[in-house]
DNA sequence: CCTCTTATTGCAAGCCAGTGCAATAAGAAA
DNA sequence: TTTCTTATTGCACTGGCTTGCAATAAGAGG
C-alpha cells in the first residue's frame, strides 16, 4: 500500500494512514462525515479538510468510489469489486444497491441509442419502492 | 395562482410572488443559486432561506421539480409537462436530457422485478458521452 | 375598516464541502 | 545521518443549503 502511493510520487502520511485504516473496517456505504467522525475517533486531531482530500486521493487511485444519496450528499463506498448503481426510496428512506440484470438493462438503453456508458458506482435512482407504494394505495 | 395557495390554508406574499414571476420567465433548469441572484436583481432584499422555502412550496404544489447535478446541486426545472431524466457526462460536463424510449427502458427495468417505480424527474446518470470516448480513444 | 390567528419572513447560527496559502514533514539523494 | 525538494497538512475562509425563533403581515371574520 505506501508502495502504490510513493510510486506515484506521493506521500505515504500518517494522516492517510488512518483514513485507510478506518476505511478498511467499514463496510458498504460511509458519508465523509462519517468518515471524518470515526476518524477523529481515533484522533481528535483529525482535520475535514485532510479527510476530503484523502478520500479524493483514494478514489483517483480507484480504492474508492463516491455516488450520492437521494439528497445529493457524497458518500463513499469501498473496495468496487463490483460495480453497482443505488437505489433510494423517497418514502421510506429505504436504500438497495441495483441488481445487475437492472444495470445491464439501463446500460444497454443508454450504450444503444446514444453511445453514452453510464458510470453504474455514480448513479443514483430516487423512486418508491413497492412496500411504501402498496401501503398508500390504503 | 393566488388561490392555489389560499384555497390550502398557504398565503401569496410580496416574496412568492416574485420567486414565481423569476420562475415564469426562466426556462429550462436553474440552480436556486441563480434563481436567488435574479430575484435580488429585481429585489436586492430577497434573502436566499425564502428563496428555498419558497421553492420547497412551489415542488409540493407541483409547480417544479429538482434534481441533482452530477455534483449533486440542486437543480430546478419549471412545468414538468413531460417528466425526464438528466444525463451528464463526466468529462466534458455537457449534459441532457434522457430521450423518453430510455426513459422507458429504465423505468421497466426497475418495475418489472422490483415493483420499484423511478421518479424519472429526479434521475441523473453520469458517465461519458460519445464524442468524450471517442477522442480518448486518440 | 379593525381584529386576531397564524403562516411567513428575515436574521443569526450551523452544517457540509471545497480552496488558497504559509508552515510542516515525507522520503530521495548525498 | 543530514540536506533539500516539494507533496501534504492545518487553518481560516467562502459558498451552498437548512433550521430555530422572534417579529411581521396575510387575509378571514366580525
Amino acid at each position: 500500500m505506501p508502495d502504490l502511493f510513493r510510486r506515484r510520487g506521493m506521500r505515504w502520511t500518517p494522516q492517510r494512514r488512518a483514513v485507510v485504516r478506518v476505511l478498511a473496517n467499514a463496510s458498504g456505504h460511509v458519508t465523509a462525515t462519517e468518515l471524518i467522525e470515526r476518524c477523529r475517533a481515533d484522533d481528535p486531531s483529525t482535520t475535514p479538510s485532510t479527510v476530503y482530500r484523502t478520500l479524493d486521493v483514494l478514489e483517483e487511485l480507484g480504492l474508492v468510489r463516491h455516488a450520492h444519496d437521494a439528497d445529493g450528499r457524497e458518500e463513499f463506498h469501498v473496495q468496487p469489486s463490483a460495480e453497482h448503481g443505488h437505489l433510494y426510496c423517497s418514502v421510506c428512506g429505504g436504500r438497495w444497491e441495483v441488481a445487475d440484470s437492472q444495470a445491464q438493462a439501463v446500460l444497454r438503453a443508454f450504450a444503444s441509442t446514444d453511445g453514452f456508458s453510464v458510470d453504474l458506482s455514480h448513479m443514483t435512482v430516487v423512486g418508491i419502492c413497492r412496500s411504501c407504494a402498496e401501503s398508500s394505495r390504503e
